[in-house]
DNA sequence: GCAAATTAATGATTTATTCAAG
DNA sequence: CTTGAATAAATCATTAATTTGC
């Protein structure tokens, strides 16, 4: 066999390459023009067999990619805007809990849209998606009830805990329907939500 | 008070609960929304005491870390190869490609590149840790090691690379004043950004 | 062997980016 | 140009491992 001269068809990057174009990417340029691309090129060409139009088309590619996909998570987001959060009486431990909630819950929210607001770009665009998404584990619910459910007030809090096994499928799917299907998937193996 | 347990300042998960949240992990849930939290916080709960913000940093802090690790690793793959730079040539291969440079030769812009690897936060961490990346030697930031092993296991070995073309420094910048902007080219007309 | 001291892991907060909508 | 929403990066803080001297 030889190693060394099966000419791929197309242009299959380095890791090192991969790194160096997210980070670029990352850093801000999102549409090299030609000179960046050159140089671009020139550089990552140290780590292996790069052409211009392979730069060039890795950036419309990711650019492309990485929109497609924050608009599917905001559709999502939309989608499920029902989760509702009353304060919870954080009293029962005295550190009053911080400001982990700003984070995901609060914003308003009544029970609604059952469908969604629709700018009609933004669903064009999601609807051709949202069949590879994960799914929802449940409709609109709520994100974490009151003060109770949540906390187990166990005091002892022993760790041994007698369960040296995992009964996670029973108790708790692994693999349930929110988890994404697309696990060691071939492809770039990871980076993306 | 409690004579038996101490009020511990924060949560503690069980073996248990952090195999789960592993194997969850794993299958691909990175960033579980308030439903699923919800969800796998009450799961959880059987093992011992736990609430949905321990969740949602666990997975936070785990993804972060995860990402972290992998790009430690992918620095220290690029720190070991040489960061001499063969060039391109690029006339050589322009007369061949297709139509792509029609989409990106119009533009006209200055030389600059954008940050290239070397993320601030990246190389101070392999910086901790290493030590071995000797950055500020002589004013300007490296942002590899000068590790000339050549490693490069490429089939194109041919290096016109010369010894003289390493202008890396010149053509990455630290910085580049185009980052935020790209997009509004027509109006600025130029480099005045 | 065993604690005090030191270091590594990791839970919890804060800050900076990012995209898009208004 | 500003703001909202979400998150990733960076950082702080505490627990667990471990080292060390006795």
């Amino acid at each position: 066999m030889s190693p060394s001269s099966i000419t791929p068809s197309r242009w299959c990057p380095t890791p090192e390459q991969v790194m160096i174009l997210e980070e670029i990417y990352r850093n801000g340029l999102k549409t090299p023009n030609a000179t960046q691309i050159q140089h671009i090129t020139s550089h990552l060409s140290f780590y292996g067999k790069i052409e211009g139009k392979n730069v060039f088309y890795w950036f419309q590619n990711h650019k492309a990619r990485d929109r497609q996909k924050l608009r599917r998570k905001l559709y999502k987001q939309l989608q499920q805007h029902h989760f509702f959060m009353k304060r919870q009486r954080f009293d029962d431990h005295q550190h009053d809990h911080h400001h982990f909630f700003q984070y995901f819950l609060p914003h308003h929210v009544p029970q609604l849209l059952p469908q969604l607001p629709s700018p009609s770009s933004l669903q064009r665009e999601v609807g051709e998606e949202e069949a590879a998404t994960e799914v929802e584990g449940g409709g609109g619910r709520r994100w974490m009830g009151g003060d109770e459910g949540t906390t187990v007030e166990e005091e002892d809090g022993e760790t041994t805990c007698g369960n040296g096994t995992l009964r996670t499928l029973e108790l708790f799917p692994v693999r349930a329907s929110w988890v994404k299907e697309e696990e060691g998937t071939s492809g770039n193996g990871g980076w993306g939500n």
